[in-house]
DNA sequence: CAGAATCCGACATGATACTG
DNA sequence: CAGTATCATGTCGGATTCTG
């Protein structure tokens, strides 16, 4: 078994586990994940790829995908002034044991479902 | 790439990944599952292994697990009371595609946290 | 176009005290 | 032992408005 009292009694900025995890646990990430997995793209379009989301949430989360390293922002001087945002290698690196985790959850939310129907019971 | 727009505009009730990220995305349910791969524990030992968890913490998270079908609940009728907490099969299942994201996070954090630094500059 | 500023509400967690 | 009950708080996301 892993090291658990490793991962106990620190915060996300010191703890990696957490730190990691921290970049699947909100509602938007795991969508600009996978938004930028093929090509990069710029703040509108991954707005309207990504759905309901506002201005201020994206920009927020994007910022902490970059301040960590996980994709860069690149401003091409306008006008019209554009910006577009990339993954970087260990982005890709990222998306690669994340992504078992998004199949594993289409594999297997129908069992989830049926436990909370009889759970309810 | 995976069809974003069928995770988008859900909740985490109705969202398949969003449903199963949930299950990490609280500060506990990693260290629970953990502590619980190689042998069932009682709740006692649970908040010893995890941590400064609150008891309350603890059994709500135990019961959102057991709820979705990761792990079971049994009582042992005492005196002294017995609970005992288990990994389902669905709950090993879920914990060999998390693994490797934990294993990320040990083998990246450098990383992250170079860009941090490098970031703040 | 790509954000920033401000205000607000919801939810997860923490602290403390109590119980079958 | 294995929880439950209350109260307090901090962070994340949402809505709205404004700007280089």
């Amino acid at each position: 078994m892993l090291d658990i009292t490793a991962l106990t009694k620190e915060d996300a900025a010191t703890c990696p586990v957490r730190s990691v995890l921290s970049k699947v646990t909100g509602k938007w990430q795991i969508l600009i994940f996978l938004a930028l997995e093929d090509e990069s793209h710029r703040f509108g379009e991954l707005k309207r790829t990504v759905g309901d989301i506002t201005p201020r949430v994206l920009t927020e989360n994007l910022k902490s995908l970059e301040r960590d390293g996980f994709l860069t922002r690149t401003v091409h001087s306008g006008p019209p002034l554009a910006v577009s945002y990339e993954l970087t290698e260990m982005g890709h690196s990222f998306i690669k044991v994340i992504k078992p985790v998004v199949f594993w959850a289409g594999d297997n939310f129908q069992s989830i479902d049926a436990a909370r129907k009889k759970f309810a019971s």
